[in-house]
DNA sequence: GTGGTCTAGACCACA
DNA sequence: GTGGTCTAGACCACG
């Protein structure tokens, strides 16, 4: 037990939920273009057979598009955009879920628990 | 060279979490002997100076309480215990929040997707 | 016009295709275990590396399973391997048509044309 | 190094096959004069003696007649011509035969889906 | 052993 | 310039 210290998801899916979040959020436009491989290689410092592989990957899920000698763009398919936003919201609960399970909380705690912090953050 | 995404929380720091959470959810009971600093060492794999810093943290938090050549104990003050799981409680939901809100839900959305999440799981 | 000689397939889909027909042929056995790597790599002559992407994509689309530290096998699935081969099917039909097209035939003919073809055959 | 797979045929033969197809969807009519061994060289990216050996073969095949000092023709005698469509064709059927039958595909298969892939681009 | 990831550096096709 | 592919060689986690 206890021996997954750095056990990080690998730096391509990191890239791409990154990436994915800044598209959810609006950072990046539906059609906007991405940094080219090679420009984000050296943003991100990594290599640039890595970048390949986010987007590859990204492009399999149909968030981005890719144009030979053009660049990667953001898809233009807002029903994609909209399942990815509802994916990354499932994946944020299900890690909360599963943290206040591990503390010993109920449904009924998350939800209370949830809400008390939220009325506290208004004040 | 250049690996460090995600800046991850100093081990001692990741280590002296682990313990809180199996304080809290009882597989550490109150009371109970933790495992020497340099057994713990062993079984993170992890240089001792690190846990005795885990230990040290842990103490000055009130958690655990060491005896001079006896070892280290959680504590058996119920207070404390209470007011650690309501801290840990607060950082996921801290989390949580934050997260949510970088994908652009309102407090609203928050509480009913929660519940929708839950519902499903149920099922 | 006329400037793509050698435009084969990338070596990676080559060797995906070279399987996949090996699968539907039944060479390849449903369960069955795929050489590994880098025996595969060796078999073919290319760069592990290849061979591993090659895997990949079979097992995105369904054909292979991974199994960590035991190696690769093709899927019990019987639904994906019908399917797998209705496209294969599919493919090579198309690829037929198209040639034929080009040559000037009419549908007609081509079934006409693969009629005569078969019973001179037989004899 | 290690780099050719589907040993593809040699590239006289494959310029050959691609100058048969225009000449046999009277893209080249016949009578026509084709490009110099210079100019074919420059428009395929290929040396001029491949070129030459192509014509070569294709005179040898009597699909073109060469008039020294004026330049290569197609020819004008339909009949080889139309020989010429029937090896095509006979090749494009063996190519496709060969393909269903290794997926295991019967004769009949063959016809009845070939039929099926003509309705369903019909539409 | 297995597959999975990453780097460094190369060459290609497209525009 | 762009993305796409490939190689060579390395290290990791899993069993």
């Amino acid at each position: 037990m206890a021996k997954d210290f750095q056990a990080s998801k690998p730096i391509y899916v990191q890239i791409a939920d990154h990436l994915s979040y800044q598209i959810v959020r609006g950072e990046l436009k539906t059609g906007e273009k991405l940094p080219s491989v090679r420009e984000m290689a050296i943003l991100s410092g990594v290599n640039p057979n890595t970048i390949q592989r986010t987007y590859s990957e990204m492009e399999r899920m149909g968030i981005v598009e890719t144009k030979r000698g053009q660049g990667t763009f953001v898809t233009e398919n807002e029903h994609v955009l909209k399942e990815l936003k509802i994916r990354l919201q499932n994946d944020i609960i299900a890690v909360f879920v599963q943290n206040m399970k591990d503390l010993g909380f109920s449904q009924e705690d998350m939800i209370k628990g949830l809400q008390q912090y939220l009325r506290r953050e208004e004040m």
